[in-house]
DNA sequence: GGCTATTGTTTCACTAGTGAAGTATATCGG
DNA sequence: CCGATATACTTCACTAGTGAAACAATAGCC
């Protein structure tokens, strides 16, 4: 008898949005600059980091090593990257960007994506400013979530 | 010299947040009743529709073709689903659960999901309504983009 | 200095999605 | 009633992620 029908809308409201946005932006981003929406975050976050190797890219873009892995191959297959044996530490590599890589960036960045603009214009900076907040709380619960989890 | 941090950002948070509760929601589930969340969306649907087709379940779940081809593949595979031809339309498939299915429904809705009551405390009912209000018009909007981009 | 544990990466088998192209069956307009 | 078009579904090649198991190199510890 209990009234449970708002969380699995939130579940699948989720996973809808999610997809939907990155198709959308997939689309956009690959005519503008050839590349996908994870790969401009592999890449972009390589761009602001000498010496990054891919076990810190995990952690912060929050994916698996493996996950990480299988990127680099394509975006190496791509042109778009290249790695190095660290100097420090013989077990990592560096990633670095090509030129290639640097134009994908650079053209990302300046073709603006429609769909964003579309997203700005809905919602206003406010919104959207809160609606990521909420993002970032369910993230958090999630976080907690799991490693409750691992511990039982 | 514009300022655009935001919208990577909620593309990022986005992603993060949908494959984090995912993942939370996936390993609960799979504990409790065996399937995964997609395979409960598919069998949910099922199970409200005697006489259901694929195409049907994949624009309702708003999915593609082959999505749904592969995964009532993996759900019979799994003895939880079953297709018959049609009577009135013999190129489609009738979908109906086996007992295996119904069984795994129940248990997915008599375990309530540790992670569900955590994102309804925290979010509060009227907190949850909203935020899925702004999941749906960001679906909506991609919706829009994206025929915009299929006339161009 | 030599175990032991930790860390960085890879491989494998898997789920879950996309899009394009193909096959078969239905349906509709002349 | 027949040919063109639309619909239901499948297959294929792909991206992108997970988790477990392995391996090599580094770091601590006594």
């Amino acid at each position: 008898m209990a009234n449970r029908p708002k969380n699995p809308r939130l579940y699948s409201r989720l996973q809808i949005a999610a997809q939907m946005l990155r198709k959308v932006t997939d689309r956009q981003l690959v005519d503008a600059a050839g590349i996908t929406a994870p790969q401009l975050g592999v890449l972009t976050r390589v761009a602001a980091d000498t010496e990054l190797n891919q076990t810190r890219l995990a952690r912060e873009l929050r994916l698996n090593d493996s996950a990480i892995t299988a990127m680099v191959r394509r975006l190496i297959g791509l042109g778009m990257l290249e790695k190095t044996r660290s100097e420090i530490d013989s077990r990592a590599w560096v990633l670095k960007l090509t030129p290639e890589g640097e134009t994908a960036i650079q053209r990302a960045s300046e073709n603006m994506l429609s769909i964003n603009n579309r997203i700005e214009e809905e919602f206003g900076a406010a919104g959207l400013d809160e609606f990521v907040d909420k993002l970032n709380s369910l993230i958090e619960i999630c976080d907690v979530e799991q490693s409750v989890d691992a511990d039982a």
